[in-house]
DNA sequence: TGTACATCAGTGAACGCGCGTTCACTGATGTAC
DNA sequence: TGTACATCAGTGAACGCGCGTTCACTGATGTAC
């Protein structure tokens, strides 16, 4: 019979859910501190845990944030499909997506720190993005967050983009809602009265991305 | 008679000019190693100095990181001021001003590592930016790299954007060639034969948002 | 149903390390007289 | 021109701390018989 409860029975001496909770812990203090102010000692007293038993679960710290960023990107696929699949018109629903994009980055700093977090110098094993497991590669994961917004555009619009690769729109949409979410988790986009928010800045943006991919004719 | 003596020059009790060695070889490490690897400890042994001499020129760590940051604004501003005042067309050296956005990016891991941060959590105050010292007010910088940018946009297409601010295009522009710049330097841009790189990608991405805020009218 | 046992998740103490920062000091520099 | 002095940039040793990780261990769990 299988010993199972949830993340908060932290009772006996057996956890019984402490990867789980492990992560958790972690995405809440890189959110809160940074990434660079995570620590693992935090993450385990947090949990109620001994630093030690971390290590039944991963092979140290960075494999902890590694899991971390991966949860992200689930979560982040998830929550774009989600945005995805509700009601409206094809656009309403593409443009609901932008919204759920941001609201991730704004929400879940902790994920998209860990998710996108600069690599540190010398050339490491190429980390989890959006665009699946083996980024460059031909074939994306279906179920990648990269894939969902791709099958968005051509959804929204399927006439396609006038010879435009959907893909290459796809990126242009995904860096300008990685560059205003960064900036704004940064503190680097003005503020104020008469001032666009972000999101007017994206969906004006992603418009224009859109409509300058289908004008190529001209 | 003023004392005064390259870089290098370290002979000497003095080093004569330890607060730009300092900032240069911060700018070093943090390129090499990330921004949470650079250690006060590292610098101060690069240039040959003890590790408390840090704090006759800077309040700590943090202080010089900031200094780090500023210097990179500077040095950014400069770059794109002298992209766009070279020879061709306005929109050839408007575009030149995109490319030197991303090389700087590419070329100066430190500043920009340091210039955009993440805001560790709670809110401090402010941070320095391109719009100039006191982002969201009113009035920008003469100098401020946001300020070359919205001077560059308006030069370039000088019947203006159908009513739509310059200032909010400009915004737009820097917020993909951010997103590009910090997708690219996390290695999560995919590359490969037939795949467009950054340039391509800013290049068709700001023609597309300028184009699109052109249509407006539509 | 009861007992012996293998498994392995978690303990707790300790480690070596390197960090940012401090302190009383030293000695080179430029100036006042 | 020479000397005494004030200034202050840099020394070097030390600090307390908290980090990630290790180790031999312990005890709860589920299973074999």
């Amino acid at each position: 019979m299988r010993h199972w409860h949830g993340a908060s029975d932290k009772r006996g001496y057996h956890h019984g859910n402490l990867k789980e909770a492990l992560v958790e812990a972690a995405r809440r203090f890189i959110a809160e501190r940074g990434l660079g102010g995570f620590t693992l000692a935090d993450a385990a007293k947090l949990v109620g845990v001994s630093p030690a038993a971390l290590y039944r679960h991963f092979a140290g710290r960075e494999a902890l944030v590694a899991e971390v960023a991966g949860r992200g990107f689930d979560v982040l696929a998830e929550r774009l499909a989600r945005a995805l699949r509700g009601p409206g018109t094809p656009i309403e629903r593409f443009t609901r997506m932008g919204e759920a994009y941001l609201a991730f980055a704004e929400e879940e700093p902790g994920f998209y720190a860990a998710m996108f977090a600069p690599r540190g110098g010398e050339a490491e094993e190429p980390p989890r993005g959006p665009w699946g497991p083996a980024p460059g590669k031909d074939a994306p994961e279906p179920g990648g967050a990269f894939n969902l917004l791709v099958n968005a555009l051509m959804m929204t619009f399927p006439d396609g983009f006038d010879g435009v690769d959907p893909r290459f729109v796809a990126l242009e949409v995904w860096a300008l809602s990685h560059g205003i979410a960064t900036l704004s988790a940064a503190g680097q986009l003005p503020k104020g009265p008469g001032i666009p928010d972000k999101h007017e800045l994206l969906r004006a943006g992603v418009l224009a991305i859109v409509h300058g991919a289908l004008a190529r004719k001209a």
